[in-house]
DNA sequence: AATTGTGAAGATCTTCACAGCC
DNA sequence: GGCTGTGAAGATCTTCACAATT
């Protein structure tokens, strides 16, 4: 989506397997097995259209009119998150900002309304939204998901450094920002050793 | 690492892998897998111990004294890191942030001081430093890399929203956090499915 | 001539299941 | 009795290689 978003702005109207695995890092039959999957979008001998390819997948991944996003935590790093204008692409749209500090609710963070968690349920329903950006402490991430999904959230990005227990028809995906650069400590440690592959 | 640090807080002197598995989401066979590549840490019958097991992976993982961390880009996202507290824990340290923006250059952001891009080299030189974080726009993000890695940085933590390019002793993880909302976007959609393996 | 779409082969990762040890 | 460490089996993922198509 990325490649395809930038491809399109620079007025590419033709790509092929190859061009995608060079601007993605995987392998071009990577490329159009992962394509194939959702049917046959190229055509043989030329390539993808870039602006078909774009629709299509856009509307595979379910990023047509505007999707809803809530936001629990308002701290440093949920006002990063809020701040980080690459999240208001037209698509995904941070509609709220959810905190339990009564410092923080009412005021506006990067144009988003701060409200209390206690109202999750409104927000949720006014919003019909189904996707959550979790960046609360650890040891409030459980009850936090909790709510959410009892509220009818169904996938969340969650940046909270621990394991979440959810239903099996809701998807976590979880950033541990420590933990990455943790494992990352260990190959700077390896000098001299050289290994085929070093995207991880 | 995450749990063994939990546990040790709440002075577990014994931890099973069935346990590590229920606090990671990982099955207790991977965990203990994983840990047999590394040599044998447990006792069989009880478990392994978490002083010791905490010892020798943080050994494995390098990250033994204090380990020094780059910070390029003082932005929203790199002022965020900056200030994200988990990062400021005892084995990993943000030494210096470096940005090009000379009303940011000299200033303090959560205490780390912010010099410029083209001291690089100094920064490294002084530091000693093996990893960085890079908080770049995109556009810039290449370039950025390839003076780090001249520099000597072996392992970078890569936020920009890019593919990059490094030599094969070079390692890098790139967390492109649109992506990653973009790919939740697909599983919000499909209500009603359900599918056995959620934590994605 | 070029590039997709895809079976088949190959490689890797995960789970099973149990011997070995406390 | 309980839990680790690990071969073997099973499952999944990736690459190869080429027919199909423009």
């Amino acid at each position: 989506m990325r490649v395809l978003d930038q491809l399109q702005k620079e007025d590419h109207k033709i790509v092929s397997s190859a061009e995608m695995g060079r601007w993605t890092g995987f392998s071009s039959e990577q490329i159009r097995k992962d394509l194939a999957y959702f049917g046959a979008f190229g055509t043989r001998g030329v390539g993808y259209d870039v602006k078909s390819l774009q629709r299509r997948i856009r509307s595979i991944l379910g990023l047509e009119g505007s999707v809803p996003v809530i936001l629990v935590g308002g701290g440093s790093l949920g006002s990063a998150l809020a701040r980080y204008n690459r999240l208001h692409q037209p698509h995904l749209e941070i509609i709220c900002i959810l905190d339990n500090d009564e410092d923080v609710v009412g005021t506006t963070i990067a144009g988003i309304k701060v409200r209390h968690v206690r109202e999750m349920q409104e927000v949720v329903r006014e919003s019909q939204a189904r996707l959550a950006v979790v960046a609360v402490p650890g040891d409030v991430a459980q009850k936090t998901v909790d709510a959410l999904v009892k509220h009818g959230i169904r996938s969340i990005l969650n940046f909270a450094p621990v394991h979440l227990q959810t239903p099996s028809d809701v998807v976590v995906k979880t950033v541990d920002l420590t933990s990455q650069l943790q494992s990352l400590a260990y190959y700077a440690q390896r000098l001299g050793e050289r290994t085929p592959g070093q995207q991880v």
